[in-house]
DNA sequence: CGAACGGTTAGGCATTGACCTAAGTATTGC
DNA sequence: GCAATACTTAGGTCAATGCCTAACCGTTCG
């Protein structure tokens, strides 16, 4: 059973090759078929079809077959995984420097 | 010379790996010295040090030596690069929502 | 000064990741 | 039905990653 943390380095992992990000910023736009994915890469497909995987392992995207073409798209939730963790680090670092800047303040004039 | 998706690519990279994250999670409390950091991890030193390397490397965190001691200390323009890739994401996503909610509206009263 | 401390460098080994080619399977169109 | 299409599976190479131990360097303290 994965927990929290294995997710989110899924998809980090995920987001790490510039390639997976690509597929991503094409499917924010729309679903797509593999071979429309792959089009635009030089690239054997089974390589590529590596990538939709990992993509698809993190939780970025789903896929559907419908006959002989399997059809991509975003899965929003994905993304928030990763969001969500540097989120959380942004608001305790902004919560610190605050408290900082009351010290210094304090100190400043007591 | 690293063009921007090298930039996220590497900051991606250094967030994949959960012994990484969690020194990130340490420093945006605060600075700390090597050994600090070190210390929770079950991890030879010279091992952990390379963690610190990718991180320092990926512009998430720098660090100065003064006299034995180097300490660490979160560069928040790092994290910036991953939350700016995945805001952009977003908006393309939420505004095709948009639009397909306007055209679904019209095709139903038009 | 000399030992202990904090960090660094060098090198080695095992696993994983990104790519490939070759050969499959399951639709679909003529 | 047979060929083309759209993916899939199997296997193999090579470089990069994550870990280790051993040995080293500069700083501090008794």
């Amino acid at each position: 059973m994965p927990n929290r943390s294995d997710r989110v380095d899924e998809v980090f992992k995920a987001l790490a090759d510039p390639t997976r990000r690509r597929v991503i910023e094409r499917l924010v736009s729309g679903p797509a078929s593999t071979s429309d994915l792959a089009e635009p890469f030089d690239m054997a497909l089974p390589s590529f079809l590596q990538h939709l995987k990992v993509l698809e392992n993190a939780g970025l995207v789903t896929s559907e077959k419908s006959g002989r073409t399997r059809t991509y798209q975003l899965s929003p939730p994905g993304l928030d995984a990763a969001q969500g963790w540097l989120a959380d680090q942004r608001r305790v670092w902004e919560q610190r420097l605050d408290q900082l800047e009351q010290f210094l303040t304090r100190k400043q004039t007591p």
